[in-house]
DNA sequence: ACCCAGGCGTCAG
DNA sequence: CTGACGCCTGGG
């Protein structure tokens, strides 16, 4: 089946610029692939594939939306409407977050710097943890490589009227999979050259990240259940996630702001640093931990935001590159 | 054409 | 606190 719908400019507060959104380096999962005019993702509503295609109806921050699903069922669209608006924070009203930045001097430039730039939210808790953890010490086009390689190896894989689609692997699929080369020519007997043996995550690019990836299947398949996470106090989300190897304090405050949409979260990385550093402490070196609380404490239900505009500013304004 | 230094967060020492 | 981790990027 297919279908076509839109969301109207008055079903959602403020701009939204999709392409700065989908592309802007937020960890929670890969960018959705372009496909002609529409991005593409193969999400799941209610255990059933559903091919979502996404655009604009015009080049205006100001636009509406234009959604194409493909489903081998019926669906009711109204659930793709709700998902739809979860993962691209549609129900976020930006026009509020404005007013916040406004009032702050060293704020204000992001507003027309990011127009239109929205949390994109995870539509998979768990491909979340693990890009998340994937990502740390990782360029973006890397650790979405890996992902995309992780899903297309051991994912379901779907046939839709474009071509296939796969999904994230699930955490017991994963923990079946080698970890390198050399387990995975034991499992086949030594039937495979060493060259051939392309199954395993090593393999995905992710280098000694693997075992991380590998424990925290683990720890989700047996004792942690992903969706407390949604409700959970704040701070024993962050500790609990903590416990994970491969999950520092930037990395769990990603998988919470990214993949539980925790508005509170201030992640901390390399770029944040710098630009609060200067913003904020006249350019002094302040350690990580304690930008992370000023953040928290300054910008409250905003942090979330405020990050991610500074992130992309600190990246692509020029600003930084007076500092080294 | 080539090489090698510089990033990127977390962990272990 | 510092170095190691893997691989891509970009400058020489």
């Amino acid at each position: 089946m297919k279908y076509k719908f839109k969301i109207n400019k008055d079903e959602f507060k403020g701009p939204i610029n999709l392409p700065l959104t989908i592309d802007s380096g937020q960890t929670g999962q890969p960018p959705w692939l372009k496909k002609g005019r529409y991005f593409q993702e193969l999400i799941m509503v209610e255990d059933q594939p559903c091919l979502i295609g996404i655009r604009c109806s015009s080049d205006d921050v100001e636009s509406s939306l234009v959604i194409e699903v493909e489903s081998p069922q019926n669906l009711e669209l109204d659930k793709v409407k709700y998902l739809v608006k979860e993962i691209f924070g549609l129900n976020y009203d930006l026009n509020r977050l404005y007013k916040f930045l406004e009032d702050d001097p060293y704020l204000k430039p992001t507003i027309d710097f990011c127009k239109g730039l929205r949390l994109f939210k995870a539509h998979d808790p768990f491909e979340c943890l693990i890009s998340s953890i994937t990502s740390a010490n990782n360029s973006i086009i890397r650790w979405n490589r890996s992902i995309r390689s992780m899903r297309e190896k051991w994912g379901y894989k779907y046939d839709f009227s474009t071509g296939n689609y796969y999904t994230f692997p699930h955490p017991d699929k994963i923990l079946s999979v080698p970890e390198k080369d050399l387990e995975e020519m034991e499992l086949c007997g030594g039937e495979k050259d060493l060259n051939e043996c392309v199954n395993n995550l090593i393999a995905c690019g992710v280098g000694y990240r693997s075992r991380y990836i590998r424990n925290a299947a683990w720890i989700v398949k047996n004792e942690m259940e992903l969706d407390d996470f949604f409700n959970m106090d704040y701070e024993e989300a962050f500790n609990r996630l903590l416990q994970i190897p491969g999950v520092g304090p930037k990395v769990a405050d990603c998988i919470l702001l990214y993949g539980f949409g925790r508005m509170e979260a201030f992640p901390v990385d390399v770029w944040i640093k710098r630009i609060i550093s200067k913003l904020y402490f006249d350019g002094k070196n302040v350690p990580v931990k304690k930008i992370r609380s000023f953040g928290m404490d300054e910008f409250g239900e905003y942090a979330g935001y405020v990050q991610l505009y500074l992130f992309h500013y600190a990246r692509k304004s020029g600003l930084m590159k007076s500092l080294k």
